[in-house]
DNA sequence: GTCCAGGATCGGA
DNA sequence: TCCGATCATGGA
């Protein structure tokens, strides 16, 4: 199965930051797990390659890389603004898209990443999976599920290298297991309901809360700002950016953002 | 040895 | 509402 989207580039999905367990395997080749499955892509120009069924493809993928939405829209949009930061980060980040990934992988993936390099945080959410996940493909392991991962003690994370969020992460599994939280109550709520929500969780910020809320939840008004957007804001803004004025969009120029001010700062 | 990372929490002003 | 200290860990 293959698509063909001028707005869809393999690399800059998995370099802009919303997804831990996107790598490249071999040049344009991708891996990325998610729905219990191992896919494999590979970027043919503005050519996706699908190594999966029609089925999984049109059951799972379409939805999972937002299909349905036209980011050249997007873009075009942010050009009106003739803001030169963003303008520049449109035409670097053009293929960036924001996923549909799974609540729980994002809400345990997002309380890892407090503090943390990405690179540091894609090895640790493999430790998890690879400790508490089911092996799906030869040495592959899917992201555990809240029962399985609420099984895990305190000091058995600590022991991955979770550091002080082990227990955030320890009692974040178990108010899900328990369903004490719902993950799905979010599909279903506003922005800020979903957000206060989500708040309730010990370990989850503002910050962590909107990275849930947008590669989760899709809920694309959330503008995550972490260090990066912080210097981005101070540097370029003057230490104010206005979101408003992208509506429910802005968590995609965010993406547009952090993406181009890491590959400016050689980190991509 | 020092600084920093896709921050959150707490206490106190 | 905002500020500073504190929280583990590893890489630069």
């Amino acid at each position: 199965m293959q698509v063909k989207n001028s707005n869809f580039n393999l690399s800059q999905i998995a370099n802009s930051g919303q997804c831990f367990r996107m790598n490249e395997i071999s040049e344009y080749k991708y891996s990325i797990v998610a729905h219990g499955k191992n896919l494999k892509l590979t970027q043919k120009g503005d050519t996706i390659i699908f190594d999966c069924s029609d089925e999984d493809f049109n059951n799972i993928w379409f939805e999972y890389f937002d299909l349905a939405t036209d980011y050249a829209k997007i873009i075009e949009n942010v050009k009106k603004t003739r803001d030169s930061f963003l303008v520049d980060a449109t035409r670097n980040g053009y293929g960036i898209r924001i996923l549909k990934q799974d609540p729980f992988e994002t809400l345990i993936s997002f309380i890892t990443s407090q503090q943390m390099r990405i690179p540091r945080i894609k090895l640790l959410v493999k430790n998890i999976a690879e400790n508490y996940g089911e092996e799906i493909d030869y040495d592959v392991y899917s992201f555990p599920t809240p029962e399985k991962l609420a099984s895990a003690t305190e000091t058995e994370l600590s022991k991955l290298g979770l550091g002080y969020r082990s227990k955030y992460i320890a009692n974040a599994a178990k108010k899900v297991a328990d369903n004490e939280i719902d993950l799905s109550k979010p599909f279903d709520m506003s922005y800020s309901e979903a957000k206060s929500y989500l708040k309730t969780i010990d370990g989850v910020g503002s910050k962590v809360a909107d990275c849930i809320l947008l590669y989760a939840y899709h809920k694309t008004e959330a503008f995550p700002i972490d260090v990066w957007m912080k210097k981005i804001i101070g540097e370029e803004y003057g230490g104010r950016f206005d979101t408003a004025r992208f509506g429910d969009y802005a968590g995609v120029v965010q993406q547009y953002m952090f993406y181009w001010k890491r590959i400016k700062e050689n980190l991509v």
